[in-house]
DNA sequence: CTTGACCCGATAGTAGCTACAGGGTTTTGA
DNA sequence: TCAAAACCCTGTAGCTACTATCGGGTCAAG
């Protein structure tokens, strides 16, 4: 199988496998006289793994742990069973989030009166007004919710 | 005020301020003569008002745009009000998709029975065994919704 | 006059791809 | 038989919104 047919089958981009397989996900394939990538159908397998683990939007890191722990079935299961675990409580600390932040953003949409112009948009004066009474964030107002959301966007890095 | 006044004023780093202004956020402020940035209370106001946006997740290429169009009272607010609800409708969006998310790995993590060896680990069980049935990715199946959290994961990008 | 806190610009790194550029190879069909 | 189309290769740069580090300059207190 070539790497266009495998991209196919599995339903990513010819360019995400090299990716992966830059970062250690994919096992290097045996290659054509030409150079070409040649695969096994262990490696669709794999692949389909890895793309199930990402649909449930897990890091490639962790993604990678739990292949390497996979093979070795003798293991201890206590840190796929974290993994998991953890990543959970962050989609849920996300989801928690970005709820508050629909509010906000519902609240601020409301604004809008028939106002045309921008002198007198609700919304505008909605952001600068609530920007002044923030300034200096040591108070818990209605956005220290939100501004968890910006710090959990980036919750996989860490 | 000197940038550490500033940044500790507003609440962010230094460097996120330098950042700010290579990016045309925040007007570049006057400076000493040894090349210290000297920055005005308007800075401040303008700062608070792009980390309110921030807070509520905008991206940085939406706030330069509200800044322009608060600059010119006459124009027509109609962008703003667009915007807005179009940000209001990419946060509800990926809302939901998270929460379908939240409900799959819950469900992941509930298979954790009392294996402690890899071999019988449930969820790694489940992991692979959803990743066989999810294969080309054709049909609509429970990781459907799921699939578009990694997409609107990067919805700002578009 | 030294120590420490501050500041400068430039550069690189983060996650997970995606999109080139500038080539080589294989397949198809006329 | 040969040309075009479709595929493949490596390497590099781009995306977001920062954050960190480097090597050096400036300033205030003691």
């Amino acid at each position: 199988m070539r790497i266009g047919e495998l991209a196919a089958r599995a339903g990513v981009d010819v360019q995400t496998l090299r990716y992966y397989e830059r970062e250690g996900l994919l096992d290097p394939p045996a290659r054509t006289r030409s150079g070409y990538r040649s695969y096994a159908p262990a490696h669709l397998e794999r692949l389909n793994f890895i793309r199930h683990c990402r649909s449930l939007d897990m890091a490639l890191a962790d993604v990678r742990r739990l292949l390497e722990l996979s093979k070795d079935k003798s293991a201890s299961c206590d840190e796929v069973n974290a993994k998991v675990h953890a990543h959970l409580e962050r989609v849920r600390a996300k989801r928690a989030a970005l709820q508050v932040l629909e509010r906000q953003l519902a609240a601020l949409d409301a604004q809008c009166a028939s106002g045309h112009r921008v002198a007198d948009c609700g919304i505008l004066e909605e952001l600068i007004h609530a920007a002044h009474g923030e300034a200096c964030a040591c108070h818990a107002g209605p956005a220290a919710g939100a501004r968890e959301v910006s710090a959990a966007d980036r919750w996989r890095g860490r």
